[in-house]
DNA sequence: ACAAGTTATGCTCATTTTGAGTATAAATAG
DNA sequence: CTATTTATACTCAAAATGAGCATAACTTGT
């Protein structure tokens, strides 16, 4: 079945490395001069690299140097026609692959510009104040039109950004940025040659190159889902922290607001942490400082956190 | 960054499609002269798949005709010194990269042979009727002569094989499988030329060709965790059902048995299925017929199936 | 026709988990 | 020394879960 026809094949390895710094969540970029930004990334070698793992690793020590904790990969994109042809084209015509893949690490390296903020690239995700007021004045209006062109798409409008009863589920990042992109609402579908929306004046957004924008917003998604069955939250977090810092990193994550003290009791009955017993001052009553229980993992092995948000009048204000 | 170095990458796109049938968990296979049974595969050719998705439903297509309800991406597989040499290596010496996916279907065509049971390939996953002897019998004794040699092994061992008060998590089928071919103890270790455990006699489970198995793991492992939070069930049972023929799906796929009056309570309050009013008669009292629920998936638009299992002294006897 | 066996379905009940507060403690700032 | 801030403790009702017992509605064997 193996029909080896003549085409060439180039696999792009890129990583979203993401972090939380000072109760923001940001990710690791590559600026370039005269464009846009991107996420680390380099072609898969098999030569060299005897996985695809060990190959995005060399390429983020190079380009980047950042220490990862977890790794993971993400998806594996291929569609022809997407993803800015000026750069992702050999010379000699190859078809380029990009497998996407999301890192977490605690580091806080870096200078201003390497560490973007994650949600200048999907405001919409942000319902941490409030459901983001964007979302009604601008996004479901344009999606709305492109609707009464191309209504194939209703049902999983509807879905992703739960209207008509449906609940706006915070994992469907990925599905919200496909459709925004092909409703031609971001920078990118206009970059590869779409009919733009005509309403729009300003894309939504900050623009990556490639197809880094979807990895990332895979990567999103993926780890708001991960947070709620495995205990990855503490791969973002310092070895010793307080409570309030687990939440906030949390909150950042997941784009809501929770509920302290039955975030409080969720954790602590999950064992993952054990208190050291010192304090930490700051404005009010001094918190107890916590770290992640490294031996005994057996109690609870992997369960996660399972999140509830905090459903007070401001959400809908 | 892009470095075209001459090296050159074939992509592999293999399915596995599962289908319940009988109360059976099925995999569709193909069977070929004088070698192990295999999924359907096939190359991924840019010039003429426009996404990788359209080129495995061809190879599907041509292979195996079947007709694909759910179809969802796993994995890229790329490590070198994996997966049968013989097969996978064009003749120019292209590196093979593969996709892995999953397609449900709710067929009943094909020849005997057409579809494999699936826990023929991972026997040790079936906890229906009981926990399986092997594992206490053969598996954990050969893990553990492995371990003495190589210990680095041991955590992931104890978290995957439910050791030292640790859970079994019956989603972790690709990380046993792994364990298992790094350990030696199925066949396709042997094959590509690992050593094999010197106190295996007959390898664990049926060989398939390439890393096909793998694939197959991840599919199993996905599908279970998928289970507990998206409606998918109903992508693998006919458009009516007993809720007892739902119940024995869910079982076949988690490989555990329900409590049955809990599974029933469950699955109505889901709001997933609607009663048809007639009734199918065999032998005790007669099962009420259901259908999913097409219209109105608004009211709990994509929430799964919470499955819990029966803890009865049969479990562990 | 009737008893025994089988399967489906209904219902109860103790426990645990969740969601949403109210109350109190221990600091700092002015 | 009072107001403000933050952390933590505790309460309470509602919902979800795990485990059984009970009953209904059939088929099968005699």
């Amino acid at each position: 079945m193996s029909n080896p026809s003549s085409f060439e094949i180039l696999i792009d390895l890129a990583t979203a490395i993401l972090r939380v710094q000072d109760g923001r969540l940001e990710c690791r970029l590559v600026q370039e001069a005269e464009a846009a930004p991107r996420l680390p990334f380099g072609p898969f070698m098999p030569e060299s690299h005897r996985t695809m793992e060990m190959g995005l690793r060399q390429w983020v020590r190079e380009q980047v140097g950042v220490e990862l904790a977890h790794v993971e990969q993400l998806y594996t994109f291929a569609d022809q026609g997407r993803a800015d042809q000026s750069r992702n084209i050999r010379g000699d015509g190859a078809h380029t692959v990009s497998v996407g893949y999301l890192a977490l690490t605690t580091t806080k390296a870096g200078k201003p510009d390497d560490w973007g903020e994650l949600y200048q690239f999907f405001p919409w995700e942000d319902w941490r104040d409030a459901r983001p007021p964007m979302l009604d004045e601008i996004i479901i209006p344009a999606l709305d039109s492109w609707l009464k062109k191309a209504d194939h798409a209703t049902e999983r409008v509807r879905l992703a950004f739960g209207r008509d009863g449906a609940q706006w589920d915070e994992e469907f990042v990925l599905e919200r940025y496909e459709l925004l992109y092909e409703a031609g609402l971001v920078g990118e579908a206009v970059r590869d040659g779409r009919k733009s929306s005509p309403e729009m004046t300003a894309y939504l957004g900050t623009i990556l190159q490639l197809d880094h924008r979807r990895i990332l917003a895979t990567a999103l998604g993926r780890l708001r889902a991960k947070l709620k069955y495995r205990p990855v939250l503490f791969d973002l977090m310092a070895e010793e922290f307080t409570l309030r810092q687990l939440q906030a990193t949390t909150e950042q994550v997941m784009g809501v607001e929770l509920h302290t003290q039955n975030f409080r009791r969720l954790v602590e009955k999950s064992k993952f942490v054990v208190p050291t017993g010192r304090t930490v001052k700051a404005r009010g009553r001094p918190a107890e400082i916590f770290r992640f229980r490294h031996i005994d993992r057996a109690v609870r092995p992997l369960s996660g956190l399972r999140v509830s948000s905090r459903s007070s009048g401001r959400k809908n204000r």
